[in-house]
DNA sequence: ACAACCCTACGAAGATTTTCGTTGACACTA
DNA sequence: TAGTGTCAACGAAAATCTTCGTAGGGTTGT
């Protein structure tokens, strides 16, 4: 008998910021971080480091010391995040309900390519064939 | 040349449960709100009086003062917020992928059941012919 | 009129999130 | 070794989110 484990918070925009350059990066420096957040808007360099002290605090992302310039690494891959997330929303917004987010997510995207629906069929005949 | 408009704000954990109960009631009173959120979480009548003041300052619900105990509504229907939010998520988490969304929605509900799955295939059917 | 009750408004405390200035250590170079 | 630059650590301010105590005013019943 063990306790359920409440598991990885629930990240917050600033970090989702963070873990997507972390993620699109792999191991990588304050430095790198900062230099990719501050193309899509300026951010300053404690800034980043503070969150990224604060993201290991929490658990979300690994530190090695090894070098000088400390480098930092997703703790969750990214597939594992975006189901974290998405499930969390499921719950709260859409009542568990998968065709309704789906049908809310085609709504935002009116010039969804045929191949995205093909696709969309794809992961669906799968999951009906496997479970999985 | 107008300005684009920013749209109302993404609604917080806590004001997102109470938009649903008004979702749920329709327009409420403060009390009314109240009592149905206390069921699911101990909720002081104060802490829902200030969140839907706030609320109406932020244009997320509308306040009509004819009656002594004001009655509350939501300024944007269920699915109108559950398409903002979802787009949001969309563009933050999941680079507009919309397959990709609906392949971690599925993998969170391993019980998916048929029935939900073919209501899916209709959604998408009916998306490829409409467009719309 | 008085008490008991319900309502809004206000302010503020507490919690969390986001930003950044300052400090001291280390490294490289002239 | 003095000067210049980069780094982590820390603290704290600023912004936002969440909760609630208190005050003041209406309403109802006796």
């Amino acid at each position: 008998m063990t306790m359920p484990k409440s598991g990885p918070p629930r990240p917050t925009d600033a970090e989702l910021g963070i873990l997507r350059v972390l993620w699109q990066r792999g191991p990588s420096t304050v430095r790198e971080v900062q230099e990719s957040l501050n193309e899509a808007r300026p951010t300053g360099y404690t800034t980043v480091l503070k969150m990224l002290q604060i993201m290991t605090e929490k658990g979300l992302v690994r530190r090695d010391e090894q070098q000088r310039a400390h480098v930092y690494q997703a703790q969750f891959a990214q597939h594992q995040t975006q189901r974290q997330i998405v499930g969390d929303l499921l719950n709260r917004v859409f009542d568990g309900s998968a065709s309704n987010l789906l049908m809310h997510a085609l709504a935002t995207k009116k010039g969804a390519s045929p191949e995205e629906l093909s696709q969309i069929r794809d992961i669906l005949d799968e999951f009906e064939r496997g479970g999985r």
